[in-house]
DNA sequence: AATGAATGAGCGTTCATTCAT
DNA sequence: CATGAATGAACGCTCATTCAT
């Protein structure tokens, strides 16, 4: 689905750094041109809106979460595993590229345009699909503990790390976002397993 | 600290009625002075800059939230009913001011200004603060389980708080709020008492 | 002519505090009411506009420059004290009260106002002519040399002593204006004396 | 340093223009753009700030008067010769181009903008060193009188200079300013030549 | 005599977007 | 494929002034 060129594909990594430098406040097409060393009237030849660009970044990010997650759920690993694995990638992804977690936490900002926020809807209910499938197994096979119905845990699970992503980026990325994520995954894996 | 005049209450009202109706983006000075009957000029008799006036909706909230924490920390409630209290409160009030909720959210939208971000991450500091006295307290006389650090707990909880509001959000308000947070906050009634 | 009520001169001279402790652009009605301890309204009912307190400033000074010259040319002092005396003593005012050369040198920004830029033509006038007096009865007794027509002399005199001030005001008051008047008075006395 | 494109000079030369029809006062974005026959955002692709364009002004004057002044002052006339040639110039370039002296003659206006004020101190300076170099050889070979320092002559005929523009201003350019021009240089003359 | 609220016109500036070349 | 110029709508903000109380 919605394939992009060579070239918008360089528009959307200059992008990304643009906002990784400053902020996504500051991504404009005007500065987005500069950083492309070109007018911006250019830009207007690869996407047909700035939506169109944050969009893109949306959607690459998408198609990167969506291959982590179905590798993780079609693999034979443990659902804690699975679990573990699916956000110490999301981390690892984060801690390279922060600025994509200023746009997939930019809700707000995309408050005003249904496309940008239905995407990020989307983002957030293919997680929620992620982890279900690995709950799901999980607490048939015995694996993961029953005590708390899958919503909830699903509820847990990503508004814990949402959380600490989101504290990570209020307090400039100071500490290392790998690192507390693990000890947070540690503990969610506490609560996992069952008695 | 820092109080308000009538008027000044009356246009952080008016404002905060102005972000319900459309967005946070569709608060300009413009839009909220015709909303208040006024022109632009007029409100600036009042606040500064429109950033005093986002400062001013965050402080109305602040107070609140602070009334009720201090209100439900200085109790002799359970730890637990404690917890309960702190959040069911909150999504009573964010139920009753949905644009509340939008404001104390928009981290993203306030990122480029640091007086904005710096009240929002007092907030969180505030509501962490609250929470920890609860734990701490329930941890010590055994209504906690002391299975999961407090660092831990706190992280939990409010991440999941945090995660249904903008889940609420971001499905334009379409569950009832109250309802599901009660939900949750059974749930973690679960994780929080001692085997 | 024109007499000022008590509370007048009180604005005025809060006029000039204020210029003199940032800059002309500064002189706000907003800001000189702040000064003043009153609000904006109460400004109006003591002038009828802003421009009549920057006319009330230039005719302080005028008052203070008129009683200066007048005093100076019926005295039976020589031609070149008399001249000494006229620009040592708007030395000293200026020293004392930078700002009023701030107003006095504001032809530009008075260029819109017919009035202000007419009172700033006066007092140059009127500088002139008490000039005029002192060299043409000095030219007569022989106390000033005649080489020079009258008329290019307090060309002369009048621009050298301006452009002392105006480069004082540029460099923002770094030298003594007193000082450096003094010298180019005692150049210009080598110049006004028959050989 | 600093070269202005095409379109760049020609918004310059409008806003020269502009000044001269009405006042300083009137150089507004939305006036210039008017005149221009765009809107007000056309000239931001030009200019960066209103500043700039001023700037712009001081620096075509700046760049026609260095080259004055050095084409003045390598040349081998005799130095009375050179000074009458650098303010007859001057005289000139003001009577086709009245309003570059209103930008030249702002410093008030410009007061608050350190750019601007610096760049007419700039102005001043390089016409004193002008003199300077013209008044110096001048007294060393004799063409000049050594009664009066270099110093103080510097400022008599920058002063006297200024002083017939600035009446020329205030009069709303009702003399002839070359006619009277010449007149002073002519009495200037008389001062500088040794006994 | 002063306050407090408001006006209205204006200002410099930004930005996504369009389009002829 | 890109440039260079421009648009038009909006934005936050300032300021002299007015006026009922």
């Amino acid at each position: 689905m919605s394939e992009y060129s060579e070239r918008q594909l360089q528009i959307i990594s200059k992008a990304i750094e643009l906002i990784a430098e400053k902020s996504i406040q500051e991504l404009t097409i005007k500065n987005l041109a500069q950083k492309l060393g070109v007018t911006d009237g250019a830009i207007y030849r690869h996407f047909a809106s700035k939506t169109d660009i944050l969009l893109g970044i949306l959607r690459v990010f998408q198609k990167r979460a969506k291959d982590n997650m179905e590798k993780t759920c079609t693999s034979d690993l443990p659902a804690i595993a699975k679990i573990e694995y699916l956000f110490s990638n999301t981390f690892r992804y984060f801690t390279e590229f922060p600025s994509v977690a200023s746009v997939v936490f930019s809700e707000s900002i995309f408050q005003n345009d249904s496309m940008l926020s239905q995407e990020v809807h989307q983002l957030l209910n293919m997680q929620e699909k992620a982890l279900s499938c690995a709950i799901q197994k999980g607490q048939e096979n015995g694996e993961v503990c029953k005590l708390i119905p899958e919503k909830e845990l699903i509820r847990i699970i990503i508004g814990s790390m949402r959380y600490i992503v989101t504290k990570w980026r209020l307090s400039n990325y100071s500490f290392d976002l790998i690192e507390e994520g693990n000890l947070m995954l540690a503990t969610l894996n506490k609560l996992l397993t069952p008695a």
